[in-house]
DNA sequence: CCTGATCCTGACCATCTGGTCAATATTCCG
DNA sequence: CGGAATATTGACCAGATGGTCAGGATCAGG
């Protein structure tokens, strides 16, 4: 039904203002949401005009889907970077140093992510269902296949990834509270790595 | 320079008419955010017109930060139900019950927070770093002591405040995701609560 | 350098939305 | 009951916003 099958070559120029413009609706939807973004807003951010924004995607709409499908795969990388070989606890304590580097990179990754799950994810309400689902499940039987093994403390898999996930995320998503309640001259990142290194330290340890 | 100081009297009518609004904003405002929320949408959810809610508030601004003071200290009000006189860590757990079945009962009220510190905390920044500081050094100053006195295993305690609200508000805020990663006929907050009891016996024991 | 394809823009439109207002209905109370 | 205070509403306005379009600028390749 679509097209870009045969021919996917974009020209130098496509190349560069699709870019320009997913890095400005990075910036607009991660700020105030999909509905507080407005299509001007990210022609500003991305140094075009709002037309311009509507030659290389026909709708807001698209924009935004664009932009999330472009960023899911990066954003679900460290799950799947865990090794079935590796040593249990190494490769979950590294997995969490890794979701919580990403809350500091990427800050405007998770809180586009985290608004999309408050909307209601209709944007992705498919992934999350199969793609999703199938790469947290083969995380999960990892996990669980360590901790029958005795070489992991025994919890619930999927709740483990669900509250690395939100711990760390919550670093990104909610740091003006973060800030607010931890008071100036604090690191909120750094204290949270030692924070949660020992948290699942003491968890996991079997 | 407001009024309603001597006089704070509602008449029946708007005693009701102001809770009819302030529960459709509820509704709206946790759903979209303040952006995704029409006054429409609010009146329609309080089965009033447009222009009759705006007879009880004279903006959309002011419904937004009427309903987040009305709530904010029932949202707050667990951790402040710490008693420093009880047992440390059934005081811990108990907390962390009580926040959890918070979301259980009202994802409503915890969406319509986590909007507002996505959004920037526009309507509590005052809040955030004013009274909501010193009700959480309050809590760690007691968590604290219990660890000085060896009642407790050492973490810090800012962080262990966090980890418990973004584990436990994760089930409400991300309510979509969870279930999708779950699968149908399993029940997040159930599994939450075993999760998170054993997750904090484990940590904190001394 | 010419020409067709690609790229870009100002002007414009329809819709939505926050908010106003004059007029009407309802309630309250002496 | 009767009139003042209170509630309610339909009609309306102004600005913002998603999206369109005809025409002009720029570029690639022969």
């Amino acid at each position: 039904m679509t097209e870009r099958n045969s021919a996917p070559s974009l020209s130098r120029i496509q190349q560069k203002n699709r870019e320009l413009i997913l890095g400005g609706a990075l910036e607009a939807f991660s700020a105030g949401g999909f509905r507080g973004a407005t299509i001007d807003q990210i022609a500003r951010h991305a140094g075009l005009s709002k037309p311009n924004v509507l030659y290389y995607f026909t709708s807001k709409d698209e924009i935004h889907k664009a932009l999330l499908t472009s960023l899911l795969e990066m954003w679900l990388a460290p799950l799947q970077r865990i090794d079935p070989a590796g040593e249990p606890l190494a490769e979950v304590l590294a997995y969490v140093r890794a979701k919580l580097q990403m809350s500091r990179d990427f800050p405007r990754e998770s809180r586009l992510f985290a608004y999309e799950i408050l909307e209601g994810a209709p944007h992705l309400t498919e992934i999350l269902g199969g793609g999703l689902r199938q790469i947290v499940d083969e995380a999960a039987a990892v996990l669980r296949r360590w901790m029958a093994e005795g070489r992991l403390a025994q919890v619930d898999p999927h709740h483990l990834i669900f509250s690395i996930w939100s711990m760390t995320q919550h670093y990104a998503d909610f740091d003006v509270q973060v800030r607010a309640v931890l008071g100036p001259g604090r690191d909120p990142l750094n204290e949270a790595a030692a924070f949660l290194d020992a948290l699942y330290r003491k968890l996991l340890s079997p």
